[in-house]
DNA sequence: GCCTCGTTTGTTAGCGGTAACATGCGCTCC
DNA sequence: GGAGCGCATGTTACCGCTAACAAACGAGGC
């Protein structure tokens, strides 16, 4: 930067405001700047900037998985929404453990991160504590805080009720007139739990539940868990008509092994699945899901970070927003 | 950080000491050290430490898209290499574009990563001077340099031969005894490209190429696509009895298309994928494609990174490596 | 013509660590 | 008994940039 200011004949302090806030130096001055910025083939360096005025222009973005896509889509939302405004996330993994978010939340704390995105509400007490003396802006998604809830700490939400989702999926198999409702849920995150207490509910209210045909498996899901998974339901249970699967992997592999055992679905099984992946409308027959709007729960807990990290006044806290993005049935043939 | 020491009743220096390379300082000190800065909560700052140290312990790496499975699971391999070993990495996505990656390098750059990784080595003039300029090591990946290639500029690299993944896939389907071999492309990126040219050469030594039966589009590629795809090339050539789909998810794409329109794969249309994604081992019937380490690529590329970072002299640059991890064929029922 | 004010630029003093060198101390060894 | 050495710790001077304040200057008001 002395290398610089010397060449356009300033001091450096001047060569930082033309480069960071062109609008608070004249134009001759500027025009000096940028010219012997280029040629000198000047990049100012961030953790320089950073130390001295206290701001990374980085974001800790914390997950529990890299191969789950809901959570892919979610960061994708997120880093289109940061990127262009000069911040760059630091992506963090939890493997949906609590204990483990926490050991990753610290080490990216380091980082001097200017805001936080967080994956649910499923935190330690620990990670409260660091989240509540915090100042800088903290954003929780695909999740929604109750009214009341966490009044001691303050929270930011983006996300949609999971327990209205499964309960629209468990009301939706019991509309058309299915009789033997059967659920299948893996990785027994917070938020299937909870999408599986809204099913369940949902069939409680129809006067159809029966707990035997619940089968929840802590194991992470896929497709290949979902084929031997309806393999153990029909086998225990032969008269099941429809199936709530709690993910589109999960009813993706049940789909294919339908096919594979000449069930028909969905005249003899019902099936739904959860998220609207990709494959999901392409499947034969088409599966009905829940569109989840992860990307654009990202895309909002980005602009709402921005926004909180751009006034230093931290007066978020004391308004926080609870944003229910929604979610959507998809009724397509499988049902 | 003078707190600590205040309260340990040492020097600024040798908390630092005691905290990063405990090694270096009495049994005794460090204890003290270590409580003092458990109790106050101390915890160092990487911005002021990578200012020092002239090093960030982050790491630039460049993908062309979060929406790719493959380029996740290149990710998670280098994130999951990375993190044990206290490096965070930065990640930047390209969208496919040259011009794109230079910029997205350049802000990169500004955080002093300590190290890049890069998809490909389609790379601009910029890049490339860019590249040469740095003094800390890159590593390119999911190809392999030729020999000679890139000789003004010494590159390391990761991955496997595309074009020999292609022609892999073209002599299997020729071996099968398949005449009216088609091909499908989409994101006609260098590695599709090559991965094409593999499987053409394939078919003209097999004696059975022909032009009119390669579709390449420049869109990018979903299963929806792959249906649509199918289709059109069903309409121009019904006597296709094999296809190569450049990708799974065009591959699922048209094998699903194939169910709805009736066509029994693989006995009147061979179909054969790339990449091996989860479901590929699901699809009814399971699809024959190429299963390719993408992980392990990212592993080995942090691995070789890491090794790089360590030694300050950079004698790697003299000493290229080329690591091809290979890739494999999986002969499913679907050919 | 002098004072005030706003705009532009410069000066100073850090931000919170660490590299490099200096110091002090206990030991071994001749 | 003193030189020489190795280890543990302290001192100094930054790393490259920016906040905060100071200064210089021209424009307008009375």
């Amino acid at each position: 930067m002395a290398d610089v200011a010397a060449a356009a004949g300033v001091s450096a302090m001047t060569v930082s405001r033309a480069l960071r806030r062109p609008d608070t130096v004249s134009e001759e001055v500027r025009a000096r700047v940028e010219e012997a910025s280029r040629r000198l083939g000047f990049v100012p360096s961030r953790v320089a900037s950073a130390l001295a005025s206290a701001r990374t222009m980085t974001v800790a973005v914390l997950i529990p998985s890299l191969t789950n896509a809901v959570f892919i889509d979610l960061l994708a939302g997120v880093q289109e929404t940061l990127s262009p405004q000069g911040y760059q996330p630091l992506v963090g993994i939890t493997g949906y453990g609590p204990e483990a978010e926490e050991r990753v939340l610290r080490t990216q704390l380091a980082h001097d991160p200017d805001g936080v995105i967080l994956t649910g509400l499923d935190h330690t007490p620990g990670t409260w504590d660091l989240l509540r003396s915090l100042t800088i802006p903290v954003i929780h998604t695909m999740d929604l805080a109750a009214e009341g809830e966490h009044s001691d700490c303050p929270v930011q939400t983006v996300g949609f009720s999971q327990y209205d989702a499964g309960y629209a999926v468990g009301a939706h198999l019991a509309a058309r007139g299915r009789r033997r409702i059967g659920l299948i849920a893996g990785q027994l995150d917070p938020r299937t739990r909870q999408r599986c207490d809204g099913w369940r509910q949902a069939l409680r209210d129809a006067g159809r539940h029966d707990p035997a045909l619940e089968l929840m498996v802590p194991d992470a899901t896929s497709v290949a868990l979902g084929a031997e998974l309806l393999e153990r339901t029909l086998a225990a249970h032969p008269d099941t008509d429809a199936l709530f699967l709690c993910n589109d992997d999960l009813a993706q592999g049940a789909l294919f092994q339908c096919v594979r055992l000449g069930i028909p679905v969905p005249e003899r099984l019902a099936v739904a699945g959860f998220n609207d992946l990709a494959g999901a409308a392409w499947t034969v027959p088409p599966l009905t899901t829940v569109a989840t709007p992860r990307r654009a729960i990202g895309v909002e807990a980005a602009r709402l970070l921005i926004a909180g990290m751009a006034d230093r006044t931290p007066k978020s806290r004391e308004n926080p927003r609870r944003v229910d993005l929604g979610f959507r049935l998809m009724v397509r043939e499988t049902t």
